[in-house]
DNA sequence: TTAAAAAATGTAAGCGCTTACATTCAGCTC
DNA sequence: GAGCTGAATGTAAGCGCTTACATTTTTTAA
């Protein structure tokens, strides 16, 4: 046996030197940096890259570097088509610069939200990409205090100072309740997810209200359900709508999972969409051209946004603070599950 | 100003020693081990870590003890629901033994994916998951070589020595096409994920010709079709197959996904579903009770998987061996697309 | 009271890499 | 050929933490 790679398995740096018979400081530049090193020394190292299998030690690396090329981020769930999308083109984005991604959840929990965040910091992200503006001042103090660049995702307020990439919510959904209104709808309810912690779901239904002000409706009158993420969920909160409020005639959604389950409890009680009632959705996911009928939605583009985010947070993270805000647009798809008000 | 920190910001394991006027292992004691720690040490050394804000360096912890705690997976895409749900539980069990998630996904592409595991391992993963058995051999002799424990999921094969956490693919589709066959069908076809380096979808279809054997049918005598995952290849793909052998009366598709797309090129060309024709999923997504008619599959427990995967990876890792293989149940879901063979 | 055992803490040697700085040496210029 | 320049390479000092081992303090037992 030789005396590289100590005995006990994996090959290190100097192992790598050590056969190629040059200083550790030739490799690592070899490795990083390859024009810094000359044509027949950099083939020899390579070979005795190859040869002994050597990998880098990731630890050591971050350290000495201090960086690890890896980017975190923290979404409610990746079981939401929603998230699962975007999240997706962010790490393929991610995977064309060289970086890695790591991720945790927090089921739409603003306390474990922290707790993840933190875990993250802990495991080295260069930086990290949060869901909405919502959140304790701790968090932010925090993200701050360790000095890790943060991008907020999935909403857009102009007024925001912090770096965002995403789309006004509040415009999006008023911009779909005009339609709603033009239909001559005048009873409209909302089911919405909990808006305690989550901004988007604010602003949407903000953005009703919105629009009942603007064509003269009183913002007030407006019946809303909130009710957790699921297509059981917004079957129950349609329900409810009903027996609360059962003169609406259009119910509208902060997303597409609960307008199915509302399109679902209409059919189940024998009312007829958009005949009897009117359902919109958000997001424009498969299945709202999938439901029956299918649904009327904000189209939003989720793909592009995930990619977008990582460009940004790369460009943050390379100290290019340009274009720290973007705003995406978004897009009304008028399907058969919005139709004109029963007189 | 104090000489703590070192006037760069980020406060070290020596600055909160120093603060609490101890040594730094035993700072490292308290944050690792605290029961062998004192209590006024500990409580004093603990007020120091929250007054200077202090978080440990990663690199560093990493380098020193030789893990990362951090746990990669290789998956095809998250945008399929089948994978987004199995990842979501497998993070959720990560995350409550502090261990944390790196992703990557490979888009059902083997070259893609070797990359992948490069360079996940490279950023310090102690245990991968990987999707099903096929993939090269050399990626089988990196992760051996760099010592990375792995364990495969989504598949279940007892004859396979490695590790994994999974179904029979080819039993529960087999079941499934013997309730087919049991309805009277004879002309079956398949439309399949493209099968050359994916076992599942492989051995699924291997199912059909397994049934069609035992039910006393030519197992050769069974129409393919290959085509890449998607609602709309799902729709060419049945156009193809009604071409092909237009005498076909039940139409087996190896995803949910690919199943819905058949359903709606049915619907497209005037074809009742199930009267003229039946179609099968696999899976049980959420789409398939939502597709019209609802969706006949075969119920995979993706959740359950994710979190068993979890559990095994973290015994591996822990060292403890036992419980190697782990097959999960799945269950036929009979629903409206299956109907008897039309004479 | 005292020695031995146990608990608490400290000392310091790495972990494997990057990089500032030092050295060497070939190719120029004059 | 002396002096200079710049490319190629080497030297060695950390990076911030863990942990084996050494030392000190406290507890226990006889």
């Amino acid at each position: 046996m030789t005396n590289n790679t100590k005995d006990n398995g994996v090959p290190t740096l100097a192992d790598v030197a050590n056969y190629a018979n040059v200083s550790t400081a030739t490799v690592s530049r070899c490795l990083n940096s390859p024009e810094r090193v000359g044509e027949n020394t950099r083939k020899r190292v390579m070979k005795a890259v190859r040869d002994l299998g050597y990998a880098p030690n990731f630890g050591a690396q971050a350290l000495a570097a201090r960086q690890t090329n890896t980017v975190a981020a923290v979404i409610p769930t990746m079981e939401n088509a929603v998230f699962a999308r975007g999240l997706q083109a962010f790490q393929e984005e991610l995977g064309r610069h060289g970086k890695t991604l790591l991720v945790a959840s927090s089921a739409y929990n603003a306390e474990l939200e922290e707790q993840q965040v933190r875990a993250l910091v802990a495991r080295g992200a260069d930086g990290i990409l949060l869901i909405g503006y919502d959140r304790t001042p701790e968090i932010y103090e925090f993200l701050a205090k360790q000095k890790v660049p943060t991008l907020i995702a999935w909403s857009f307020n102009p007024e925001e100072p912090r770096p965002a990439v995403g789309f006004n919510n509040r415009a999006a959904m008023a911009d779909l309740a005009r339609q709603v209104i033009g239909q001559g709808h005048e009873n409209i309810a909302c089911i919405s997810a909990p808006t305690a912690s989550n901004d988007r779901a604010r602003e949407r239904v903000e953005g009703i209200r919105d629009a009942k002000a603007k064509a003269g409706q009183d913002p007030k009158n407006l019946t809303v359900i909130e009710t957790p993420y699921g297509i059981e969920t917004g079957e129950t909160a349609f329900r409810q709508v009903m027996t609360n409020a059962p003169q609406t005639t259009a119910i509208m959604c902060v997303n597409d999972v609960l307008a199915v389950g509302a399109l679902r409890a209409a059919r189940e009680m024998g009312m007829k969409v958009p005949n009897d009632i009117s359902v919109t959705g958000f997001d424009d996911i498969e299945i709202a051209t999938l439901a029956e009928p299918p649904l009327t939605t904000v189209h939003v583009p989720h793909r592009e946004m995930g990619r977008c985010a990582a460009d940004m947070l790369i460009q943050i993270l390379k100290g290019d603070l340009i274009g720290h805000n973007l705003e995406l647009a978004t897009e009304i798809r008028i399907r058969q599950s919005l139709g004109p008000a029963p007189h």
